[in-house]
DNA sequence: TTGTAGGCGTTATCAA
DNA sequence: TTGATAACGCCTACAA
């Protein structure tokens, strides 16, 4: 058995039943060259009976600092966020370090204890997306000497490096595509008001409206509580209950769970999707291509989102006095047969 | 700044600037009830200006073992596995652990990288969903003294604790679903056929058939390459092109995923669903009820399999004695509009 | 109530 | 080539 009396083995064992001083078990570890092929067998037939496991909090606590990474996810069963992530671990891989992934759920407490947590682990760097950029929480972490990189949200203040997509141009690029393609009166779906991605895409969506020389009342925004499939539907029924002569010939969703929802529901009235009603969506998700009707939506460069971040926080790491970036990425918009007839 | 000269501010900092000694620093921090009311808010308030953080490496190194638990994940960016973790948290939280999550991505050698790491981490226990089953790396991290226990698979020896659901069971629901509705000439899509769960859910579906007195021949199986949406879409052409009176007039998929290709291949192509195709799918993932007709899946309880994990490897930690236990979750049938007119 | 000392496992330096 | 030793930061007896 490994453990002996319920602790695990350690360099002190290993030397001890090779029958060589606790050093000359380091030099194996460290610096086999150092060390006699034949003392290093010993010690390695010794490690391997004992099953010997380095202990990184040893190691950490000599060596003062972290061989990781850290993602505290907004929320991890968000496709979104799983391909950031993805896109962090590439960067992570590539300077050899290890990522640990955490999720906050949407909870300012629990971003707070894992932030907690990530500190006290003395993590290379942390990498957020969260719950309120503006918190004065993540300042006190970058004071506290843990770099600190804000992803897929700005800070108002711009006293953080951060990653993010330009949603008003997003916004920009749905809309110029229903108006390239004819409509005349469209909706924007999409809410709460609150959240600033939401906002964004509005606006940006209102400036391609105004630069097509639309009248503003021609652009119907629907509300809703929150950006999920069932709001979608519910958005779909409103939109249906406006008689014929105000109802839009196309929508634009502030997200893809939204568009999945509308489409829902105009299939099931019977309504022709995209002869009567054209539908955009955004975060082209994977399931935004495999929809019944192949779903047009506003990409956003997730992994590289994700690469990024995890550059910007070891160049922090690297370099604690610089100057601070605020990357806006280009989302892209990907057209499919929902918004062509 | 927190980092003097580079390093963070440790107990002996704070202790120092505080004016007090090391030792009363470490009892404001555990036991703060042994320290006048005076020194504390000396010591706390020097704490603040220092940016003081724990060290959890030295607090591990001397406590011996860590308080976080390991998932190591076969797929982050698959719902299934997300939701198991998020059973693991509640679980761990519970008991006042802390989650950290990796990914594998279905790659064995990556799998095997996080192992080592998280037993370097003297991690409390490890959950994995493995590339392999059987694979002996497995049987080492045992040896080695970290508990292990195996979610969502089998070992074919029982030597692990593991929860899995019941894959036979849940094909034998789908069909006897399929039966009730009265259909006599139904598909199997799914594979490829070296996946475990592949194979037992078309055995339970055999069995089924069988034990409804139906022929062998009238459960068509459609092979596939993985269990994603295009082959659900590819394998939905194959149907199309069966003669009509040998085609079936059901199909139940390996999963979920299989199951929205099949029907975007079907609406498409002006096959009513369920009329002219009842369709059952796998998994009861999120976007089967938002489907363009809303899916009729066999549903694990994916957050139930992550906790009772959970549970299972803290009672080996404390009991590493214990004799494994293989428990089997009993899937369930969520109705919907795709199998009933 | 506060201070002192020893040790957790690892690594690196220095001496043999 | 190998061995002895000190140090990383924290916690906890035990002593004052």
């Amino acid at each position: 058995m490994a453990a002996r009396q319920g602790r695990a083995a350690s360099v002190k064992d290993v030397a001890a039943t090779a029958g060589v001083s606790l050093g000359t078990v380091s030099n194996v570890l460290n610096r086999p060259d150092r060390v006699s092929a034949a003392t290093r067998e010993r010690v390695e037939r010794a490690m391997a009976t004992l099953g010997f496991v380095r202990n990184e909090s040893a190691r950490q606590l000599r060596a003062g600092s972290s061989r990781t990474l850290a993602y505290v996810m907004l929320d991890a069963k968000n496709p979104f966020f799983t391909d950031v992530a993805q896109g962090i671990e590439t960067a992570a891989e590539a300077a050899s370090l290890s990522l640990v992934l955490c999720n906050s759920g949407h909870r300012a407490a629990r971003e707070q204890a894992h932030l907690v947590l990530l500190q006290q682990q003395r993590v290379q760097g942390i990498l957020v997306t969260p719950v309120d950029p503006d918190a004065p929480d993540l300042v006190e972490v970058r004071r506290r000497g843990t770099p600190l990189v804000i992803v897929d949200r700005t800070r108002a203040d711009a006293t953080f490096c951060s990653v993010a997509v330009d949603d008003v141009l997003g916004g920009r690029l749905a809309l110029e595509h229903l108006i390239d393609r004819g409509h005349r009166r469209v909706a924007f779906i999409g809410g709460p008001a609150t959240l600033g991605q939401v906002n964004d895409r509005l606006q940006g969506a209102r400036e391609a409206w105004a630069a097509a020389g639309r009248p503003v009342e021609d652009l119907v925004v629907l509300g809703t509580e929150a950006l999920v499939v069932d709001e979608g539907r519910s958005a779909g029924q409103r939109l249906a209950g406006l008689p014929a002569r105000r109802r839009p010939t196309a929508a634009f969703c502030a997200n893809d769970l939204l568009a999945l929802g509308l489409l829902q529901q105009a299939i099931s009235a019977g309504i022709r999707v995209p002869e009567e009603l054209a539908i955009v969506g955004y975060d082209d998700i994977e399931f935004a291509g495999a929809a019944a009707v192949p779903l047009t939506s506003v990409r956003q460069p997730r992994q590289e989102l994700g690469r990024t971040a995890a550059e910007l926080v070891l160049a922090e790491a690297a370099h604690p006095g610089h100057s601070h970036q605020q990357i806006l990425f280009t989302p892209e918009l990907v057209a499919r047969a929902s918004t062509q007839a």
